[in-house]
DNA sequence: ACCGTGATGTTCT
DNA sequence: GAACATCACGGTG
């Protein structure tokens, strides 16, 4: 079943949490492909030093500002891109990064995006997933209720929180449990 | 296995 | 001009 506009409108943290477990999908003109979220972080605005809109509304963080559900993407080091779900209602600017997957249908593809064969080295990584999956600038602001990327209801995970990844700049924000993982699966972005 | 380093472009100071 | 929600590769053990 795919997720509805409600389930997105919630919390930030409730939706990290929430979307462990479930199945994000991308169907391209190329192919369909998908994975289990396995991995998450929650991103809190203006509460939270390490949240892209921390520092309030700007031309790449105006979708933050939207109702939830929809995606934000942002190139991060020069040359990967990360993929977020928009949470909470608008004006809420809470945002969830998906960090790791564990790769389900369409894997031939993802192997010929990524020209990887290892399953490991397809989605254990935000970057990585986001090749895997298709996802580019242009994907900034699709819709999660649409038909080329959504989310459906899939497994139910027992889920564990943890500190976040490589945010030692955000100061005390870098010791918040905002991370969400599915505890011991083999396809976490750290081992 | 575990480092160290380089690649690359957008955003904000 | 620095910093950055990363990854791949080559070195060493």
């Amino acid at each position: 079943m795919k997720l509805e506009r409600k389930f997105y409108l919630r919390d930030g943290l409730t939706v990290a949490r929430e979307l462990i477990g479930k199945k994000i999908i991308t169907n391209l003109p190329e192919g369909l492909t998908s994975g289990i979220i396995i991995e998450t972080e929650a991103y809190m605005g203006t509460v939270d030093a390490a949240s892209h809109a921390y520092r309030g509304k700007t031309e790449r963080t105006k979708i933050f500002y939207g109702a939830g559900g929809f995606v934000y993407v942002y190139l991060i080091y020069g040359m990967y891109l990360c993929t977020n779900v928009i949470a909470n209602v608008e004006n809420v600017p809470e945002a969830v990064l998906i960090r790791a997957l564990e790769p389900v249908d369409g894997v031939e593809l993802m192997k010929s995006r990524r020209n990887k064969n290892n399953l490991r080295d397809l989605c254990s990584g935000p970057g990585k997933l986001s090749q895997s999956l298709g996802i580019t600038k242009n994907f900034y602001g699709a819709d999660l209720c649409g038909e080329e990327i959504f989310i459906e209801t899939a497994e139910n995970l027992k889920v564990e929180a943890t500190k976040r990844i490589n945010i030692d700049y955000a100061g005390e924000a870098a010791n918040y449990f905002w991370r969400f993982v599915a505890a011991g699966n083999k396809f976490l972005s750290v081992k």
